[in-house]
DNA sequence: AATTCACGCAACCGCCCAGGC
DNA sequence: TGCCTGGGCGGTTGCGTGAAT
């Protein structure tokens, strides 16, 4: 009806790598209009590329504030265990690691992880639940965790500390083009591409609309799955501290993105406290330590909060948690 | 040095959902 | 109210590159 058809069946639509030329010409006209508005792209730009394709270069690579090359094992830690928790769902793991986007995420679990998982849980087959939650939990915690937890000599070795220190021009400027997906610093690896360096070299300034958050509605998801899945287990303790871990990471998230998100989760924090009470369990010890795990860096802190959170997911984690 | 193989990643494909008409 | 589109997301593909032979 009303809208004309979409540029994606058209004639002539250019596939395949883009190149130098055409990143320039998408960045500098996303730094005139801003993002959005997809189907206007290739119409005003001349770029024979359909929408689709403009969107997601833009996202998985123009965009500043993406941080390319390894995966830090703090990382790689965060993804194993929110894909153990969540599953494939790779945009809402990639708002916990605001450097990395989802595709890299998927890429990276695929090539990387998928097989590291699969190996330590066939390494581990035989005694699952018991190493699940203490020998392998301690033992890894011990021997591995230091570096997985910390690693002093990276500079950019761990996302959260970039949400926390994060004062650069450029992840201002970041953060005001993503509101709600907080980006630090391209500097950490050095660039593969060209393109990587055309955010730093154009200038992006205010004209980004600040889009609407969506890290309630990501913690209102988490939240709901964390307590279904942990309420058929008869953990109602459980999926109160699991909520509370997600809220916790949405208001720390949010923290640095906007006041009124903070706000709201801080709202969300308390009603998970509230139900985790009503059961007549303490929870707030166990929500500090998930929290402190998935965004802090402080190595005995993570330690033990990697131990209460194995203890929370044991029986509804099905990866193996420690592989570092 | 040439060929084969495996891997990593950018990009595409197809589906879903919300919203415009 | 139902059709249609844009935008978003997860799965998959294909090409480039480096390692192995």
């Amino acid at each position: 009806m009303g809208r004309p058809p979409c540029c994606d069946n058209g004639v002539g639509v250019k596939k395949g790598p883009w190149t130098p030329e055409e990143d320039i010409i998408l960045v500098s006209y996303i730094q005139q209009h801003g993002p959005g508005n997809w189907r206007s792209v290739p119409e005003n730009t001349g770029l024979m590329r359909c929408s689709k394709s403009c969107r997601l270069r833009w996202t998985n690579y123009l965009r500043p504030g993406i941080k390319r090359g390894n995966f830090t094992p703090h990382e790689e830690g965060i993804i194993i265990h929110l894909q153990a928790l969540l599953g494939n769902k790779w945009a809402a793991i990639a708002s916990y690691l605001p450097q990395r986007t989802d595709n890299d995420i998927k890429n990276y679990w695929n090539t990387h992880l998928k097989k590291k998982v699969k190996r330590l849980q066939q390494q581990s087959q035989p005694d699952h639940h018991h190493s699940f939650q203490t020998t392998t939990a301690s033992n890894a915690a011990a021997t591995t965790s230091p570096n997985y937890c910390h690693n002093p000599s990276s500079s950019s070795s761990n996302s959260s500390n970039h949400l926390h220190n994060n004062h650069n021009l450029e992840s201002m400027q970041s953060m005001a083009a993503y509101p709600n997906t907080t980006t630090c610093s391209t500097t950490a690896t050095a660039p593969s591409n060209e393109a990587t360096t055309i955010p730093k070299l154009l200038q992006l300034q205010t004209w980004m609309k600040p889009s609407p958050t969506t890290s309630e509605a990501v913690a209102s998801c988490y939240k709901s799955m964390a307590m279904q899945e942990f309420q058929e287990e008869q953990e109602p303790a459980a999926a109160a501290a699991m909520v509370s871990s997600i809220n916790g990471a949405c208001k720390d998230h949010s923290a640095v993105i906007s006041s009124d998100d903070k706000s709201l989760s801080s709202e969300m924090v308390a009603a998970a406290i509230g139900h985790g009470e009503a059961d007549g369990r303490s929870t707030a010890t166990t929500f500090s330590l998930l929290e402190n795990w998935l965004l802090d860096d402080m190595p005995g802190q993570a330690m033990s909060a990697m131990d209460g959170f194995l203890e929370i997911s044991a029986g509804y984690c099905c990866a193996d948690p420690i592989m570092f």
